[in-house]
DNA sequence: ACCCTCCCAATGGCCATGTG
DNA sequence: CACATGGCCATTGGGAGGGT
């Protein structure tokens, strides 16, 4: 991914996994998504699960009102599951297998909840662990997001990555050739075909719009062989303008908007408006300890193996019981207590499936029996079936039955209904 | 709710001019 | 001459607003 230049400096040569992965022209809203699921990726997340993104987050990614919200979710995730992306697993790159798969491997719309719903294909996790880089919060994601064209998205990506390398070896600029950002970029030969229009129309936007959007500042000088153009060399700084921006969605309600976020998110606690009751009762700081808790809870739950039942339930109680670093009882309480729930439910479910098999038992016995019937006992249990359809009052039925006799669908249910009560019971 | 029109910004191409 | 630069223009697509 790095290579020494002859004389010394180091040359961002290029980002090898990008590359390799074929990253296909993604559009805006397409890369918008992808960004914001990398987001929600943590490092030790086993096999991808849904990730959920709420109404609200998903109008942040895609701008614009709700009205067509869906409409413009179903053409990007219809983009992404349809895009192929080839690439070689730097782990199995000796023996050269090259993965391929698509962006996304489902994407759902949840009705009444509030959220819609992606999946990754696992087989990406490697890629998108790599492609995730430095951008590891939502408040990042979110600025990303801002940026309009794809351009400045993929030169953002480029900036990040480097900056993330300086960390280890202490870069302070990455000099690319023009024609691999070119490629990097993905612009069509014969497009930007002058260096002014590559520059104007690609470079000076991108800066403008990074130092305006994002956590990141770029610059970059031109580096020529004779007349030409042949390098760029970009060098980079925090944004210092960074913290004092607004969000968008959290401009109206100061941090607030993030604490729904995260319940509707991390929490899955749903409808949208059950996160913002939670919020508008108890409070932020409330809310934010009682969540710290009750992701150290989880934490230790999972730590001893032991699955989680409802993470949303939890972050319920915890908010609602008001959970704070001192008071570790309630969570032992709480612990045995939901236990004791699961127990409870366990119980309540081989019971119930015992009941069942029971009842499956004596039908299949009394359908035995009614089989086993003589031509006489069978013609008088009838009669009893049609005296029985005449008692209860159903018309429906006993016409049908007078017509056709048994005949399957009604008549034949409920004979069965009637066979079992009458012949399940020992005699 | 749907359609139409207008406006604006983004985009990409062309051209005149400047410069080593 | 070859290329950079900046201005200008046509096209496109999204959003707002108004009419049916």
């Amino acid at each position: 991914m790095i290579k020494k230049e002859e004389g010394g400096g180091l040359i961002a040569a290029s980002n090898d996994l990008l590359i390799e992965a074929q990253w296909p022209q993604l559009k805006i809203n397409e890369q918008r998504l992808v960004l914001y699921m990398l987001s929600l990726i943590q490092r030790g997340d086993k096999d991808f699960k849904p990730y959920r993104i709420s109404i609200r987050e998903l109008c942040n990614i895609m701008g614009g009102s709700r009205n067509d919200l869906y409409a413009r979710f179903d053409e990007a995730t219809e983009g992404l599951l349809k895009k192929v992306i080839r690439w070689i697993n730097p782990d199995e790159k000796a023996d050269g297998r090259i993965d391929k798969t698509t962006w996304c491997s489902s994407a759902s719309i949840i009705p009444g909840k509030g959220c819609v719903e992606l999946r990754f294909d696992p087989t990406l996790k490697p890629f998108l662990l790599a492609l995730k880089g430095n951008f590891t919060t939502l408040g990042e994601a979110r600025a990303v997001i801002r940026l309009r064209n794809h351009y400045s998205l993929r030169i953002y990506q480029f900036i990040k990555y480097n900056q993330g390398l300086a960390n280890v070896d202490h870069r302070k600029s990455a000099r690319v050739e023009l024609s691999w950002l070119r490629e990097y970029l993905a612009i069509p030969e014969g497009t930007y075909r002058l260096f002014g229009h590559f520059k104007s129309k690609v470079l000076l936007p991108a800066k403008k719009d990074i130092a305006a959007k994002t956590d990141v500042q770029f610059d970059f000088i031109q580096i020529k062989k004779g007349r030409k153009v042949q390098e760029i060399e970009f060098t980079w700084s925090k944004n210092k303008r960074y913290q004092q921006m607004e969000l968008p969605g959290i401009s109206d309600r100061g941090g607030q908007t993030s604490m729904e976020d995260i319940l509707i998110m991390e929490f899955g606690i749903s409808p949208e408006k059950k996160a913002q009751e939670l919020v508008e009762e108890y409070g932020h700081d409330h809310i934010k300890a009682a969540l710290q808790m009750a992701r150290e809870y989880i934490n230790k739950v999972r730590k001893r193996g032991q699955k989680v039942e409802s993470v949303g339930g939890i972050a319920r109680k915890a908010i609602e019981e008001g959970w704070k670093p001192q008071e570790s009882i309630i969570e032992v309480e709480y612990e045995v207590q939901q236990k004791a729930v699961i127990q409870e439910r366990i119980a309540k479910k081989q019971q119930e499936d015992g009941q069942e098999a029971e009842k499956r038992q004596k039908q299949e016995l009394a359908m035995s029996r009614y089989e086993s019937m003589g031509e006489g006992e069978r013609e008088a249990f009838l009669a009893e079936f049609r005296e029985n359809l005449v008692a209860t009052g159903n018309t429906i039925v006993l016409k049908r039955y007078d017509e056709a006799g048994v005949t399957p669908g009604m008549v034949e249910g409920m004979l069965a209904v009637f066979i079992g009560e009458r012949l399940g019971e020992d005699v």
